[in-house]
DNA sequence: TAAACATATGAACAAATATGCATATAAAAG
DNA sequence: CTTTTATATGCATATTTGTTCATATGTTTA
């Protein structure tokens, strides 16, 4: 049942899969990459990333500037900094965080480009 | 409590807070760009996206593509469908996506090339 | 027009996750 | 060395979300 497949007649179209399938990333690189979206898909995670985009901020910083509990900004920075998206130092009782690399800002600014002709769209 | 800094000597920062509150984007934009990325943190659906990049196929072919049940299939497509991500035609009784248009490449090629940055430094 | 086929949709369930409370850790100040 | 301050972490909970089953919709063919 599992290997059968669903249609019957003309679908599906081997020739074309069969290509996809040499092009297409394997596995691991998907999960991998989806990993990496899934950081970028929290708004508060967005926040925090905008916000230590031009300098560093403490994490009391973004708690102000985002109006959001210490604890919240605290599991966010953490998860933020399992994906090493961010990187962090040390100045007496606080810690400041800003981005790794300019990775983050190029995925950034490719999805609000997105959004922006997304906007003009509906405009029209 | 609520509108009360947590910290109380030198942070929070005011000039830095005042300009970072200047340069992000506002929260609906930051909401919509979140969701974007949504759409591109399942596996499933990047699959999806990977496979009809370069040519239309059917929803039988990326059943039989991606090994997955039709209806997980149709569900992730339903997705991207309201998202607009993808466009589709109907040919006969069968349905043939691709994508909507080239920003979904370049948001998946920043992710990309992040990734594979990712796997060489892990090399060293 | 009835049956077969390709796809879509609704409901239910399980898994993932964002948030907040309580508390722990770490540094500075008194 | 005790207290205060700044941040981190474990746990509980509510919400979101991906998958599947059952079924509906729309198209073709007999």
């Amino acid at each position: 049942m599992e290997n059968e497949y669903i249609c019957k007649e003309k679908c599906p179209h081997f020739n074309k899969i069969s290509e996809v399938k040499l092009t297409s990333p394997n596995d691991d690189s998907v999960i991998d990459l989806a990993d990496m979206f899934k950081i970028f898909a929290d708004s508060t995670r967005l926040k925090i990333i905008c916000a230590i985009m031009k300098e560093e901020l403490c994490v009391c910083d973004l708690c102000e500037l985002l109006g959001l509990n210490q604890t919240t900004v605290s599991h966010q920075l953490k998860t933020l900094r399992d994906s090493k998206l961010v990187k962090y130092r040390r100045d007496g009782k606080q810690i400041f965080y800003s981005l790794e690399d300019d990775h983050v800002t190029q995925i950034l600014s490719a999805g609000l480009s997105h959004i922006s002709e997304e906007a003009e769209n509906e405009q029209l």
